[in-house]
DNA sequence: ATCTGTGAATTGTTTCACAGCT
DNA sequence: AGCTGTGAAACAATTCACAGAT
């Protein structure tokens, strides 16, 4: 997803199902945690618990990397998490930038995990001079003119957004134009890129609606079936005299916070 | 995904594919921004390439809702905003309560687009003594030992976890106890929930490595002399006889883990 | 003449269930 | 006996292509 057009028409190359690519981090945790404990090898079954799915979906998805495991036994744990970091590309080191330094990308910037696999940061951007030169998370913030230098020098071809939702496009034009072929969006906008360009994004408010949406259906649900163990009786609060369209911010839905 | 059991088998409900629920948001969005600009109507490819997806999906998308365009014509804006506001259940408002005030919780607690539609911040919770009425984003922020008591005294039945992955699943089981079923998880780490709750997860280090995973496709791709992949000698067992030939192996060596 | 709504075809994903290896 | 690996079946999502409304 994300790619428009990427698709090279027959690329009979290592066909692994974009739904399988998705699991893939989710399995490296688990192992890296049982690696962490010293657990030599692991059940599909096991395996699967830990990471939040079904043995049969992660035996399938395994089988699209190789046969990585042993019958009667199960996975070696450290080699499947070598097998794992290789394909996802994690074997290497990817210097990445964060664009937009407010909250949200300083909270970003301080993620550890960031930095433990595979990711490093390589600078923070942001467009307010007043920024440039003060350290977050020891790295100090640089200008945003100096973005095409950067991604250029550090041979960078991730970048994260977190800017608001006014400055998206502008800031991943940028980005793009300077050579960057992957992009994390924050903010609430949709990116339009070029063949070849990979745009995932990351959208609270979405998130929050689709889980609303469920929300409402269990409520509408409550004539059937059992009664839950706790009594959502009093749900739905009182001011509800906004509906449509009288919001503060212009769509933009302003993400966290940053000096403009 | 996300709810675990669910088996409804025959709700002759309205079935909305999940597919669909998670695109909705976007649709509303890209609708919103033509409400305030004023446009009556826009038509299906119009408002498809503002929310990024083609034509077809978000005619289907709409058929699953009803009948609400008109042949020929388009759709109209402001009635469509308000259909799928409430598909989406924001025609209510939900109280949600943020546990994690750190920078990621501060920068989801600022978010405009949170407050604007539909949700509103009921509370911001810490496990720090220190953090106890410090305002942030106008709201004084509420020691966790208040959890229960907020939840119920403000019927929040969404919760959003913004703590470290360590502490994350004690608060999960803290808040699912105490009432709230729905659960917008932006710790690293997979919650066990019971049925009947919901749980979406916002991972960075999940995207990223997506990312990755595709970046490193494309550079193997570009340069096709170079280290072409790994000599896949291994991958589908059928070659006969002999299976475990030394595999593996990108260019370098590999921390031979033993493959049994 | 245009644009929606939708069956039908296609493509992708998950689950089943069991053969085959250890 | 236990557990993986995988065809085949079931299910879900997307795209096609056109009938039908305005």
């Amino acid at each position: 997803m994300a790619t428009g057009r990427t698709h090279r028409p027959a690329t009979r190359s290592r066909g692994i199902p974009e739904a399988t690519v998705a699991r893939l981090p989710l399995y490296l945790r688990a192992l890296t945690a049982l690696s962490e404990r010293s657990v030599p090898t692991v059940s599909s079954e096991e395996l699967a618990a830990a990471a939040g799915v079904n043995s049969a979906k992660l035996r399938k998805d395994f089988s699209y990397l190789g046969s990585y495991g042993t019958r009667g036994v199960g996975y070696d744990v450290e080699y499947l998490v070598y097998q794992i970091s290789r394909e996802l590309g994690l074997t290497q080191d990817w210097p990445v930038v964060i664009v937009g330094i407010g909250n949200l990308g300083a909270a970003l910037a301080n993620y550890g995990g960031f930095a433990s696999r595979g990711f490093r940061v390589a600078a923070l951007i942001d467009a307010d001079p007043a920024m440039a030169g003060k350290p977050v998370a020891g790295i100090p913030v640089q200008h945003t003119d100096e973005l095409e230098s950067i991604i250029q020098d550090n041979g960078v071809s991730i970048g994260v957004i977190a800017t608001p939702a006014g400055a998206a496009q502008q800031v991943c034009d940028r980005l793009v134009a300077a050579g960057v072929t992957s992009i994390l969006n924050f903010a609430p906008t949709v990116l339009t890129v070029p063949d070849g360009v990979d745009v995932r994004k990351v959208d609270l408010s979405i998130e929050l609606q689709i889980l609303a949406f469920h929300e409402q259906r269990k409520a509408g649900e409550e004539a059937t079936a059992e009664a839950p163990a706790a009594p959502a009786a009093a749900r739905r609060s009182s001011a509800s005299g906004r509906d449509s369209g009288t919001d503060q911010g212009p769509d933009g839905d302003v993400p966290a916070v940053m000096p403009a």
